[in-house]
DNA sequence: TTTTAAATTTAGACTTAACTAAAAAAATAT
DNA sequence: ATATTTTTTTAGTTAAGTCTAAATTTAAAA
């Protein structure tokens, strides 16, 4: 059984791997806003428990055992926000802190039961793609809206990061994730796209569609 | 903020208060499974909070803020048993160790969204009230089934302690909390009762109505 | 290539919440 | 009323996880 700490660190970890190779000290205690000489500690620690491939001053990277530990806490931590969103009805911002609590609840049934719950869905309300038990996540084919032609279609995932102000735009147009999205038509003079959702048809500007992702399947 | 040890003490005291206005600090290590030791340091430490009215020898009983705590912490506990049970379909027995562990989660916002999607249960799968924000208990008018007389009504609201094998039966037979009861006849022979439940006449035997608790609306 | 700066680790200290063993107080029995 | 037992507290220890400050290693600049 892993401690709480040790599973913020594994996840951390697994987030920075996704961003550059090699992981440093520092960066974890960047993200984690902890000092390096408390992330050496607990490195040491999960590389004795074989959990990361550390070596002094050499950067540390997750081992397979490592990855499926943080995989998991990631399913939990994106189902937890799929149930905060879809049925207690918060609001896409405000699920992060919760979801930190309670993706350290220990108990596999619950996650099960949990995922059965909300019908096993594929993608949290962010957009960011749910692992299975073993801790392997769907690949998908995200792409952005404005890379989409006229007449290709998508489904909305999530949005770039950091631009937590469209939320509430897409929140007071009533547009959700899972929603279907078609490009009827893009005008070339601004770039504005010409979108059905839901069966209306709206008007996009380019910088909407800089940063609003979506599943697509070609 | 409090830690999740100091609410496992304050829930503790409160239960224990329940049963004998003094508490002691060997009954507190019994039921928490800790060492007397650690219990006075404790003790001393949610004094210093006013959490507790504690001195030296002569036992320890909750402060009114104390009281409060521990209450807000049994209304987390109870709405996340009902939760597990009603929406996730978790047995009677199973729910506790999950529960114990999620009512540290912190967020009251979370709580009144689970409240409401539960819609504002009185309840829990075990019967137990559950205290509202302001750590109000609802009075109840519990009996034991073999209390009522015939055609008396009531709702199930759980089991005397100790019953857990009565929990499958009805489980099998499809009986729920909430389930509202009709007592149509009592075989004075052996203390049988007849009684309706959702449309469905069933017989009890004497021993299960002097464990079976209803709420009653007399 | 040597010097300087930045990153990382080590060493030692602190806090929380447990523990054991011994001392002190209260309760019980003779 | 005194002795014995039980309960409770005190004192000192431990482990996890953090911190600061100093030392060491690596990387960058002159």
């Amino acid at each position: 059984m892993n401690s709480q700490s040790e599973e913020d660190y594994l996840k951390a970890l697994y987030h920075l791997q996704m961003e550059s190779i090699r992981v440093t000290t520092n960066s974890i205690a960047d993200y984690l806003k902890m000092k390096p000489s408390s992330v050496t500690d607990m490195l040491k620690k999960l590389a004795e428990k074989n959990y990361v491939n550390y070596q002094k001053y050499k950067g540390t990277s997750l081992s397979k055992k490592g990855k499926l530990v943080a995989l998991q806490i990631i399913r939990k931590h994106r189902l937890w926000e799929t149930f905060l969103v879809e049925k207690l009805g918060f609001g896409w911002g405000q699920v992060h802190l919760i979801a930190e609590q309670l993706e350290h609840i220990k108990s596999e049934e619950l996650i099960e039961k949990l995922d059965a719950f909300l019908g096993n869905p594929k993608y949290d309300p962010h957009g960011d793609p749910i692992p299975n038990e073993k801790g392997r996540i769907e690949k998908m084919n995200q792409k952005l809206l404005i890379e989409l032609k006229q007449n290709q279609k998508g489904i909305i995932t999530g949005l770039k990061r950091g631009t937590a102000s469209l939320l509430s735009y897409l929140d007071k147009e009533n547009i959700k994730l899972g929603d279907g999205v078609k490009v009827l038509e893009i005008i070339e003079f601004d770039g504005t796209f010409i979108v059905e959702i839901n069966k209306r048809k709206l008007t996009f500007s380019e910088k909407i569609c800089q940063n609003l992702l979506l599943e697509t399947y070609d």
